[in-house]
DNA sequence: TACGATTTGCAATTAGATTGCATTTGGTTT
DNA sequence: AAACCAAATGCAATCTAATTGCAAATCGTA
């Protein structure tokens, strides 16, 4: 596991510190996407500064990107295959509503209508708020 | 002019203040969002609690939305007529990076497509990021 | 081992949103 | 008109989240 998680280091390019694996880590293995405050409970000895600076850096590196629902603290999840330093696969995200988690939708099949006359679109952000399909059983 | 303004106070039931016929004022006759910094600087008078609760106010009788888009001042815009205090018609916003100005598409044919399986949505947030019809006039 | 570039930890700052509280205001009741 | 009450306002203070400065710790390499 730890050596798959250096290799995607590796791979972007970034270099590979205690911190940066274990919060890799913990972005991997969570399925939903995690704000700062989160990452600092889960790795309480982890410093607020280094985490909102290896998360930059991940960003940067096309490793992750943010993710902005509706909710105040701006949450970051691990980005698809696909994504590079220059190109980011944007896709939907969806909030639920019930366990307040975010998730990125790569599968679901969304395209942006056309745009009124004279506007021209470059990228979009769609949030979808709801019930998530794990709150869905535990609530029968 | 200030008649209708008032009109839509009272139809919205809001008491009438000297306040808030000019932050109204200043909204109707904008057509992108406001954030409160915004309205802060065109009105140089009016205090930034009294602006911040002015559109609390304003929300709640669903005379205006929050309308949040990539960029950190929370903006706000006049609802649709269709917009009452148990409904409010959702609706894209489009944001554009060279003037800044975050609007609201009414006229924009958008729908939801299907979710996958066990999700359900209530709502949904759609932000568009380009260029207006305005700024594309002027860059040529 | 010494050196240079990064990364990290800790404290402090910034930005925006929000609230407490005393005062003012506007409408209503004696 | 004077007293009265509730809502609105002004001003300062607080809160949350994001961001930065700076010195110490690290790491790879000469
Ligand atoms: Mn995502
Ligand atoms: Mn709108
Ligand atoms: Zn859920
Ligand atoms: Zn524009």
């Amino acid at each position: 596991m730890k050596t798959e998680i250096e290799e995607l280091l590796r791979k972007k390019e970034i270099k590979i510190t205690a911190n940066r694996i274990l919060i890799l880590e913990l972005l991997l293995n969570t399925p939903h996407s995690l704000s700062i405050a989160t990452i600092e409970k889960a790795l309480p000895w982890a410093d607020r500064a280094t985490i909102f600076r290896t998360l930059k850096t991940f960003e940067k590196k096309a490793l992750l990107h943010a993710v902005k629902d509706d909710d105040k603290p701006i949450k970051y999840a691990i980005c698809s295959d696909a994504c590079e330093v220059n190109y980011h696969k944007i896709h939907p995200h969806f909030h639920c509503d019930t366990c307040g988690n975010t998730f990125c939708l790569y599968d679901y099949d969304f395209r942006l209508p056309k745009l009124p006359d004279n506007y021209t679109a470059d990228k979009y952000s769609l949030v979808i708020n709801g019930i998530c399909s794990n709150c869905q059983k535990h609530n029968i």
